[in-house]
DNA sequence: GCCAATTAAATTGCACACAATTTAATTGAA
DNA sequence: TTCAATTAAATTGTGTGCAATTTAATTGGC
């Protein structure tokens, strides 16, 4: 029961607090978010990434691997392995661009185009379970953004 | 050059579109902050995560993984291994509490209180680079917070 | 036209996240 | 009091993220 607590004696400074730190609410937000879409993503096969990429996919297929990363910014590291698994789970078809054998184009198979009606209904289920207003929503995303781009400028 | 992109046909619809997703800007920042923090924690030899775990020692010396857990909302899946590491680079010991010998109690070593004393240029310098104003990212974390607790209680 | 520089992916290695299971200690109801 | 249920960590296995390096193809200056 008597613990001595070694920090106690100098107090954390305010600015070290973690409630106090926008990294954390960011960091952990964005985690219980990714939760909120495991049950739905489960459904229909993909983990949260590979939605991610599904949702560039179904606006521009045929993309190259580096416009799917500067998309989505990640690089190839992330992106091959992921990609090969969505090509194991026949969701795409990776094939190198015949006029650049450098690149590798990403491309839709039938089953994963028609992925796209399953998830039509998850931002739907998201938007329920966050319990926020559209409009929350959208102003939240845009401020997001903003700092996303203010932080990735350097 | 003249591709033929097989959905375009079918644009995709808003609602699946990714600049319209909150979990993508939010996924985006967030991988975003993590970036701009990792060269000032390479400097004092920690990973972002193991750097949360430090703020919440600075804070509550001594806690058990479970409290650790809770705050962070991160499992003994994730912590015990970081922890082994933390411990490793000598940050930190854990001891099993003598009381209850299921739990694991953390105890910061004086390199690892010593260590906060080095951290605590960081917030600063993420702020700069943030290129926000102090309350537009109070605002911000306040925000987060409120989403993190309501996706959470589900 | 050649070859050094550049570019695009892939590979390697490390550190998370987390679901699911296992191990070990404690608790509590009959 | 005993043992089944619960609890706390650890373990196992899969899938990211990302730095650093490697491989292979293309480009550009001479």
């Amino acid at each position: 029961m008597p613990r001595t607590p070694t920090s106690e004696n100098s107090p954390s400074p305010a600015a070290l607090r973690l409630d106090n730190q926008v990294c954390f609410a960011l960091y952990s937000a964005s985690l219980a978010m990714t939760k909120l879409y495991k049950p739905l993503l489960d459904d229909i096969g993909l983990t949260y990434p590979q939605y991610l990429v599904m949702l560039v996919l179904w606006e521009q297929d045929g993309i190259t691997v580096s416009e799917l990363g500067e998309r989505l910014y990640l690089d190839s590291g992330t992106l091959t392995p992921l990609l090969k698994r969505l090509e194991a789970s026949a969701h795409i078809r990776r094939t190198r661009d015949a006029q650049d054998e450098r690149r590798v184009r990403i491309a839709l198979t039938p089953q994963g185009l028609g992925l796209r009606d399953q998830a039509e209904r998850i931002p739907h289920c998201v938007l329920e379970s966050s319990q926020c207003t559209l409009p929350e929503l959208v102003a939240l995303t845009s401020q997001l953004k903003t700092l996303r781009e203010r932080l990735s400028q350097r």
